[in-house]
DNA sequence: TCCCAGTTTCCTGATT
DNA sequence: GAATCAGGAAACTGGG
């Protein structure tokens, strides 16, 4: 699992790298020759945790190969020129009769098409055919893959679906990927405006993050973003807040007794620091 | 068509 | 007195 993290992370970099210009290389060589040595470090490790029996189920990271000789070859990265679902392997085969390297090929791509973080994704979780991936709930790719999960999930169903001519046109495909993520629950509306500075605009703050609890500070701006969200020019933060009280049935909420502050329940996901 | 989850709307009463 | 909280009840909506 170690190896196969590290593999990620060497291809993501060495992909990254691929894409600099001619005057920077000379930098990043380093870079390069270091992500290299701890793939072959990697190599070197596996070799000798299979032939031992710290590792019982060694025989699960077996199969993985280095992810430069995966996706850096001429066959399936040529040159690490952009990559389109039309340069992969996968997009030849149904996902139900992927194989693990098809779906590892796919993480790749929605990772780069879709800018998603590697480091979001464990990726023994997809260390699985096709067939097992297809299985996955959707709450199972969010277990497996944190936010990323909603995206993952999303892409795998709309090609089950619609096939390959889900990616035909790529601004289509993200503006289609976005409408979809965007009728997300109301929970998850508040968890995303609070990990994206950005679009928060001071309507919510951490009052401690590890806790999970957070302060609306601006709630007719809340309740008047969700509005929109939901096409709604009536929604008041009055309304909104008794959805949020339903929350504290299932868990997704807990109470606390301050105006205005809420905490993340047992059942929420997705808003822990070290999760994301 | 039915069922269900997730809201939305409206309400009363309590609290800040 | 206004804003907010708490929660019951019913209606609505979209997906399976």
């Amino acid at each position: 699992m170690i190896r196969f993290k590290i593999n990620v992370y060497c291809g993501v970099v060495l992909q990254k790298i691929g894409n600099v210009g001619e005057s920077e290389k000379q930098h990043v060589a380093p870079l390069i020759r270091g992500c290299r040595y701890l793939e072959q470090l990697c190599r070197v490790m596996l070799d000798s945790v299979t032939h031992s029996t710290f590792l019982p189920n060694t025989s699960f990271c077996d199969p993985l190969m280095s992810w430069t000789d995966l996706f850096s070859n001429e066959e399936y990265y040529p040159a690490f020129e952009h990559q389109t679902a039309c340069d992969s392997y996968w997009t030849s085969v149904h996902p139900e009769y992927w194989t693990k390297r098809h779906v590892w090929e796919w993480l790749q791509f929605c990772c780069d098409q879709y800018k998603l973080d590697a480091n979001c994704i464990s990726f023994c979780h997809f260390n699985i055919s096709g067939l097992q991936l297809c299985g996955m709930t959707q709450e199972e790719f969010m277990e497996a893959a944190g936010v990323c999960g909603e995206y993952l999930y999303f892409i795998l169903q709309s090609i089950r679906s619609q096939g390959y001519s889900f990616f035909n046109d790529p601004d289509e495909t993200k503006a289609t990927l976005k409408d979809c993520l965007q009728s997300s629950h109301l929970w998850e509306f508040v968890r995303d405006l609070l990990l994206s500075p950005e679009e928060n605009c001071g309507i919510l703050e951490w009052e401690d993050r590890e806790q999970g609890i957070f302060r609306v500070v601006k709630s007719e701006a809340l309740a008047k973003m969700w509005g929109q969200r939901k096409k709604n020019d009536r929604m008041t933060y009055e309304k909104l807040s008794r959805a949020l009280r339903y929350y504290y049935k299932t868990g997704i909420l807990e109470r606390v007794d301050r105006r205005l502050v809420y905490k993340f329940g047992k059942n929420a996901h997705g808003w822990q620091e070290d999760k994301l």
